[in-house]
DNA sequence: TAGATTGTTAATCGATTAACAATC
DNA sequence: TAGATTGTTAATCGATTAACAATC
């Protein structure tokens, strides 16, 4: 790597996506120490605590971190925390819509923990009308035909689909249609989508796979 | 890290994670096809309809399949599902427990779709009197005090976590006590492990992060 | 045959780990 | 200082993509 990267503050197009979805760790463990004011943390302590490794810590922290560490007496855990928050927009709500309030969808709704993450469900829709009017987590499921006006309206970007594999390329394309630029998939189903719109696939099947092989695998010993 | 398994000239060893994650979207696309008893399908059609690289495709087939592709014809459709069937352990039923009945809980105890994969929930579990005895699912919630006893006579390999973060790791370290040998873990919190158990941290709150991220780069456009 | 499709070998890419100099 | 800890550069590792020969 040629130039080396200022702290300009335009760290954000470098960071690999593997490294993001660490971040959420380190916030939770510095959250959890309870230091004084000025309560410091090395990177070593935390990659203990996490069982990674000790340079991975520290080239993530590097990416997000405003100020360096410091030799010996490591980072001070109160800027870390920010800088961490910071990047991960928790001060920049989200709104986003829900398709499909099934068991998933139910518990999605019912989920507390999205708005530390600045995520807020500004509808709940589903094509039952047996749920028409119900109340969830503090959400009322609406009928799926408000579904696009309310996406236009409010310029939803983010789309959730908790809906059976069979229905859900069909959601996802009137979320696209209008306006919804990313796409939280926890249908066992592949979606196709155009240039520019993000797919993250929530399967938990594919999860399940994994444990089951390592569990397989074990058995021969 | 795992030890480097011996090259016994299985091909269960030699196939990759990222692998074994598409194999459930490959099944799941040929079962939906509905050609007739000889039906074949290419890499390419596959490739092409899932939006992966060809050359992708052709290894994971590779990798699973029995029978090799043939020039021209590919593969038969019926080879391909029986394949990645018996290679994902379709018909080798995984007992788990779940400890944890709040929202997400519920949600996976009251899920169809798991049998499908070969699990079965054995037991669910929870340290709130006010829901032992309730049914979800099919599933009658027990006291957390009965999971070890459990966990051993059926031999329980699997364990399932949707406890809030700061009791993840107290009921994590029970199950392994009593043999639980894979942890398929919902709670936003790392688990510190003995070496050779598996931990699957299924961490919405990182997918959201990516999903957040690429919506606030597109708004710099 | 001609062309589509296969499977293999080599190149590339991204992420992690190792080695090491800098510094408080 | 001595030693812990930082950040950087180079090596390694795993996965994907490119190139290409084989084959029906």
């Amino acid at each position: 790597m040629e130039a080396n990267e200022k702290r300009t503050g335009k760290t954000a197009g470098t960071i690999s996506k593997q490294t993001i979805r660490r971040l959420p760790y380190y916030l939770k463990y510095l959250k959890d120490l309870d230091g004084g004011a000025g309560a410091r943390i090395s990177a070593c302590a935390i990659a203990a605590s996490l069982g990674l490794s000790e340079v991975l810590v520290r080239k993530d922290l590097a990416a997000v971190s405003s100020v360096a560490g410091r030799p010996r007496l490591g980072f001070r855990v109160q800027d870390l925390i920010a800088d961490i928050e910071r990047f991960l927009g928790y001060h920049n709500s989200t709104a986003a819509i829900l398709v499909g309030a099934g068991h998933l969808g139910k518990a999605l709704l019912s989920y507390r923990g999205f708005a530390a993450y600045g995520l807020e469900i500004a509808g709940a829709f589903d094509a039952d009308k047996g749920l028409y009017g119900k109340e969830v987590g503090g959400h009322v499921i609406l009928p799926m035909q408000e579904m696009p006006a309310l996406c236009r309206r409010l310029e939803i970007k983010l789309g959730i689909i908790t809906v059976p594999a069979d229905a859900a390329q069909q959601v996802c394309d009137r979320m696209v249609e209008n306006g919804v630029r990313a796409v939280w998939n926890f249908a066992p189903a592949h979606l196709s989508v155009p240039e520019g719109i993000l797919v993250q696939n929530e399967n938990i099947a594919a999860s399940l796979v994994t444990l089951s092989n390592h569990l397989a695998k074990g058995e021969n010993k």
